[in-house]
DNA sequence: CAAACGATTTTCT
DNA sequence: GAAAATCGTTTGG
């Protein structure tokens, strides 16, 4: 079944602080899935459909950046109310986006592992240095980031604007296209690492699309 | 201060 | 499928 993309722009409700503050990480890591993601980037706007999470579940999640407590200049960020940006460099490469979630003390995050390029998908190209865009060239954390342009001197901003937005654009999807599974590279996380915490939209569903 | 290591991607065989 | 690329964050001395 192709997505009803006709019904995207008609419906968008902002998402809101209090959305994101709900103590449910794995929940959320899947009903973000449809969602839309804005970024506003020295005025230039771009946006993708979320197509893959993970949830990173607080402090007793070996996987966690903040496990066990941890509490760095990086990961302090975590800590804060749900509703704001957790970006940090990965492998001195790499900016992944993360939604901080729960409320403040409590450092869960969802971490944004792929997108559908939907709006400026000019400028997303452009970002990437590629010439014709598909769902190849978003469909990995780092890919994702850097198409709408979002780097670590963004950790921290708000999801409510203006940099960052999130919308609700009457996309449903149904439990049977959402694959569940491990999380990726995280195999130093012991018995963690097997918890099914990754969450995507089937990739057949997203193919129709292309 | 030095060293090891990644919530990855790309480019090789 | 294996390995390199590449550098900020973290950790240990």
């Amino acid at each position: 079944m192709a997505w009803d993309f006709s019904s995207i722009g008609k419906v968008q409700n902002v998402l809101t602080a209090t959305y994101f503050q709900r103590n449910d990480v794995v929940m959320l890591a899947r009903d973000l899935l449809g969602k839309a993601l804005t970024t506003n980037i020295n005025g230039q706007t771009t946006t993708g459909i979320i197509t893959e999470t993970e949830a990173y579940a607080g402090i007793s999640d070996r996987a966690s950046h903040a496990f066990n407590g941890r509490f760095t200049k990086r990961t302090s960020v975590m800590y804060q109310k749900g509703g704001i940006a957790y970006i940090f460099l990965i492998y001195g490469i790499h900016h992944l986006f993360n939604f901080v979630t729960n409320v403040a003390g409590k450092p869960d995050a969802v971490l944004l592992r792929g997108i559908l390029p939907f709006q400026n998908k000019t400028l997303m190209a452009k970002r990437l240095g590629i010439r014709n865009l598909s769902y190849q060239h978003t469909d990995g954390p780092g890919k994702a980031s850097k198409a709408l342009g979002i780097s670590t001197s963004l950790t921290g901003e708000s999801l409510e604007g203006p940099f960052f937005k999130v919308w609700d654009v009457g996309l449903q999807i149904s439990y049977d296209h959402i694959v569940t599974g491990p999380r990726v590279g995280v195999a130093y996380a012991g018995e963690d690492a097997f918890l099914p915490y990754r969450f995507k939209i089937s990739p057949t569903i997203v193919h129709d699309q292309l």
